[in-house]
RNA sequence: GGGCCGGUAGCUCAGUUGGUUAGAGCACACCCUUGAUAAGGGUGGGGUCGAAAGUUCGAGUCUUUCUCGGCCCA
């Protein structure tokens, strides 16, 4: 029988998706079609929706991570934006930084270059060059992704805009008074000569040198202790010289002791936590003691002790002080304290009235405050330290240790903690903190255990400390009097330097007489001006500002942030802590965390392991929409996995659902009638078409739940069963002999394909957020006069569409259904038929069933060639298969004892 | 080392306030179909819910400890 006498699909939507030659070309149409501005202009007007894009480092290719947030974003954009709203995104780049600084100066080392003969601007405009070649190289990156965003007007921290705008931040801070010049240790370079940011540092093992020490007790309430010496014990023996007191722990014991063995030490009494006696015991490799006292830890109180260089210069008073920072995991239970050199130290000696003193230059090397040792660089210090604790008979004895120790990221070298001048925001001073917690609670967080996260870090945080010692980076617009050492707070000076800026950007800073920033008002002779620039993390931490209440087609504050958990201490925190300060609110209503990419095992990736994919490797072999199926079907609460494994099982859905919109295509021959729904007289429709309906509507209304939760692995995956389990395994399987057998202008078959349009229609535009590419692949295939899938809006389905009842009845029915094809299989498996058409069922059914089935079809249900229903007493469904009698039809295949009632044509 | 978060079938995920034999899809196996065809359908196997202990009549769900992993901090 030819096959012209039915109606087989046909579409010339493609099995294969080819999506790595497809996908470029959708992207060349939507340049063609401007869809940015497209969009932009066709919701102009609409309540907006405003994602503001956390700035990436515009420094390498993008990895996972990157793609995971922008592709994220993009969706939640798109969802926004087909759900009614006017949605836009302008995407931005970091810009500034050691990052960038490192790399020209690398380039410069190749080149034999020395980057003291270069002159700052110079320098300042090579970094600014490579951050642009990078904005560039992301901006195609991101794109290919098929993010859809305002590429040409992007925003970056080294626009003049931002850097003006950033210094005007500075000068709310400074006029406010809560930005102030400090002088406290921080985490130091001697190598970049820098003072590093936290996320500079990273933690490596490493040698340290230790040393028992002791302090001779010079007062103390405690008679026993005097001419005791107290032992500390510490990994870093060059801060010695720098020592300013000794922490102790009221809650601890402590033993005073005296030693018998030959040495420095004989007949010495020292004193120790009793806990540590111990491995104090073995270190010092003591044999002969005795127990004189023991004691609480807060009978210290005002106790006193002299350095163990008294006789060498040090001649001051070393306090004995409380402190909770002091345990008993390693040491003595005393800790010594050098408040240049240690964040515990300096705020414990600031609140006794020690202030820390440049006691370290910033090559490394101790200073003219330090008797002795002015000129020695520290890492260079420990021996003639111990060497000379040794010669004081202050040495108990001395060791290594392998530790886990900070270390530049950049150039691997340890880093110490070094007293600088340094300019601080201060959390305290005008209620930061405060006000930052309260912005937390009126934030809402996705997921909400973000919040704790970041109110944890706002709680303990210290002052901002908000310069750095570099030259990539907008310049601490601060002046400060030659003489007085007061600050310049002005507010017309800091607008005239924002507008220069704003016109030249801030390279001038360093080249231009300060005469020109301080106007006619001030003596540029009079002032100093800095040289610090402003840390990277306070540039982004002003986007809102620069980017959200500039641009005329955004708004301030955010709809939302949406980055990774990381981002908690990084651009959540700066920006909360800057808008906050400034404008005593968070520029977001609402925050979105992601975990990280990790491997299929849920390990992080490393080149070292061998586990990294890139985006570029899935673009090439599967294409956006698979890495966008898979940034959907993952639950970004948690870390996400990615592996080839796991990319292979999201093209495999893919396939599905591309067979889907197939199958759809080819039975509407890709002519997509939109359906009226309002105007639907749905009662007229077989009661399968209004079962699926009823899918339709009941489906929708999940999705929208889903999409109200940012909940989209639930939402993909509800979509992905729809397709499989309810279309490709139900309706359509069923209907295919109703589409393809019935006459084209029948009733039935109208019903159906009226049916299939309104499902086309649905699914095209739930996965378009998704399924990007694809669905405009699809859309633009059945609207020949339309643009694209992503100016369309959501349906909104009329309620009538729901029908509970009628659900109720088809789970049954489908209970049914599964029960006959267990015993179709049965046949099947005795080799008795193959195809289900080859059946005829006899199915068991109860009174209630019996009743509830009247007006099924169970033969249309089960693809069987007939069926009989008899009435049961039992409470279970019974159904036989039969191989049918008869003959084939040669156009339906189903098989008639007398002629096809379809199809009357001769056999 | 500290804080926070997490570990449910090979994979991606569901498992409401603790309550009957722990679910779905994919993957897998076998079979059917050859009119969605590098497609489609059917049936089926597969989990000591990271480990141990405890609370309870009852624990994937609560408590503790341990373990593995991630982020942040030191």
């Amino acid at each position: 029988m030819s096959k012209e006498n039915i109606n087989l699909p046909k579409t010339a939507f493609s099995m294969k998706a080819n999506l790595q030659n497809r996908e470029p070309e959708i992207l060349e149409y939507w340049k063609k079609i401007d869809l940015y501005k497209e969009l932009r202009r066709s919701n102009k007007g609409k309540e907006k929706f405003i994602l503001h894009d956390g700035p990436p480092y515009a420094n390498g290719n993008i990895h996972m991570g990157t793609a995971l947030n922008k592709i994220l974003k993009d969706i939640i954009v798109k969802f926004h934006q087909m759900s009614g709203k006017d949605s836009v995104y302008v995407p931005g780049w970091d810009c500034h930084g050691l990052p960038i600084e490192w790399k020209i100066e690398e380039q410069y080392k190749k080149n034999k270059k020395n980057k003291n003969e270069v002159p700052i601007v110079e320098f300042r405009k090579e970094c600014r060059a490579f951050a642009a070649k990078w904005i560039e190289v992301h901006k195609e990156q991101f794109k290919r992704l098929g993010v859809v965003g305002d590429w040409e007007n992007y925003y970056s921290t080294m626009s003049f805009d931002a850097e003006a705008q950033i210094v005007r931040e500075l000068g709310k801070f400074l006029k406010e008074g809560s930005l102030y010049k400090g002088f406290k240790p921080v985490l130091w370079s001697t190598v970049e000569k820098t003072a590093l940011a936290d996320a500079e540092v990273e933690y490596q093992d490493h040698k340290s040198d230790t040393i028992y020490t002791a302090f001779p007790v010079t007062k103390s309430n405690i008679k026993e202790l005097e001419r005791a010496e107290v032992v500390i014990w510490t990994t870093t023996p060059w801060t010695i010289p720098a020592n300013k007191a000794l922490a102790y722990n009221d809650a601890l014991d402590y033993l005073i002791i005296q030693l018998d063995d030959d040495g420095d030490f004989k007949d010495k009494k020292i004193v120790i936590a009793e806990d540590l006696l111990d491995s104090v015991i073995k270190d010092c490799d003591i044999k002969n003691y005795k127990v004189i006292k023991k004691f609480k830890g807060k009978e210290f109180k005002d106790t006193t002790c002299s350095h163990p260089f008294l006789d060498l210069g040090y001649n001051y008073e070393i306090p004995m002080l409380e402190a909770r920072f002091v345990t008993t995991e390693q040491g003595t239970g005393i800790v010594h304290c050098a408040p240049s050199h240690g964040p515990d130290d300096f705020n414990l000696c600031l609140n006794h009235g020690i202030k820390a003193i440049e006691t370290v230059d910033g090559d490394g090397k101790y200073t003219k405050n330090i008797p002795l040792f002015e000129g020695t660089h520290i890492f260079k210090a420990n021996p003639i330290v111990i060497e000379k604790l040794k010669e004081q008979k202050k040495l108990l004895s001395n060791g290594e240790l392998i530790h886990s120790y900070p270390h530049s990221w950049r150039s691997k070298a340890p880093l110490v903690h070094r007293a600088t001048p340094q300019w601080f925001i201060s959390m305290e001073s005008h209620g930061l903190r405060k006000k930052a917690l309260k912005a937390l609670d009126d934030t809402t967080f996705y997921p909400n255990k973000g919040r704790e996260r970041i109110k944890a870090m706002i709680e303990t945080r210290p002052d901002w400390c908000v310069s750095r010692q570099r030259v990539w980076g907008v310049p601490l617009p601060i002046f400060i009097h030659k003489t007085t050492k007061e600050i310049l707070v002005d507010a017309e000076v800091n607008e005239n330097i924002a507008s220069i800026y704003e016109k030249e950007g801030s390279d001038c800073w360093f080249s231009d007489n300060p005469q020109r920033f301080l106007g006619n008002k001030y003596k540029a002779e009079d002032y100093d001006k800095t040289s610090d620039i402003v840390e990277v993390w306070f540039d982004s931490g002003c986007t809102h500002s620069f980017v959200l209440e500039k641009r005329d087609d955004l708004q301030w504050p955010a709809s939302m942030y949406l980055e990774g958990s990381d981002q908690h201490r990084g651009w959540f925190h700066s920006s909360l802590l800057e808008s906050c300060g400034t404008r005593g609110r968070a520029p977001y209503e609402s925050i979105l965390s992601h975990g990280f990419v990790v491997d299929g095992k849920g390990l992080k990736m490393s080149k070292s392991v061998g586990n990294v994919i890139a985006p570029e490797d899935i673009l090439k072999k599967y294409g956006a929409d698979i890495l966008r199926i898979w940034v959907a079907s993952s639950n970004y609460e948690e870390d996400l996995r990615i592996d080839n494994s796991i990319i292979e099982q999201h093209a495999e859905s893919y396939r599905k659902i591309r067979n889907t919109f197939r199958y759809l295509l080819g039975n509407l021959n890709d002519e997509f009638k939109p359906i009226d729904l309002e105007k639907l007289r749905l009662k007229e429709l077989p009661e399968l078409e209004q079962y699926m309906l009823h899918k339709v509507y009941n489906l929708n209304e999940n999705f929208k739940n889903y999409f109200a939760n940012y909940d989209f692995h639930n939402l993909y995956k509800e979509l992905l069963n729809f397709c499989t389990v309810d279309l490709s395994a139900f309706y359509f399987d069923i209907r295919k002999d109703t589409l393809y057998c019935d006459p084209k202008n029948s009733e039935k078959r109208n019903n159906c394909i009226l049916v299939l349009n309104i499902i086309l229609e649905s699914l095209i535009k739930w996965f378009a957020p998704i399924l990007s590419f694809t669905t405009e692949e699809i859309y633009t295939l059945i609207n020949k006069d339309k643009k694209s899938i992503h100016l369309e809006n959501f349906i909104d389905f009329p309620k009538s569409f729901e029908n509970k009842k009628l659900n109720e009845k088809w789970i049954e029915l489908k209970k049914i259904r599964d029960i006959c094809n267990v015993s179709i299989e049965a046949k099947r498996a005795s080799k008795e038929i193959g195809s289900s058409l080859e059946v005829s069922l006899t199915i068991s059914l109860n009174d209630k069933l019996f009743k509830i089935t009247e007006n099924t079809d169970f033969a249309e249900l089960c693809i069987t060639s007939g069926v009989k229903i008899k009435k049961d007493d039992s409470e279970k469904i019974n159904a036989v298969a039969e191989k049918a009698e008869g003959n084939k039809c040669p156009i339906c295949w189903k098989i008639n004892k007398k002629k096809c009632e379809r199809h009357t044509v001769n056999i």
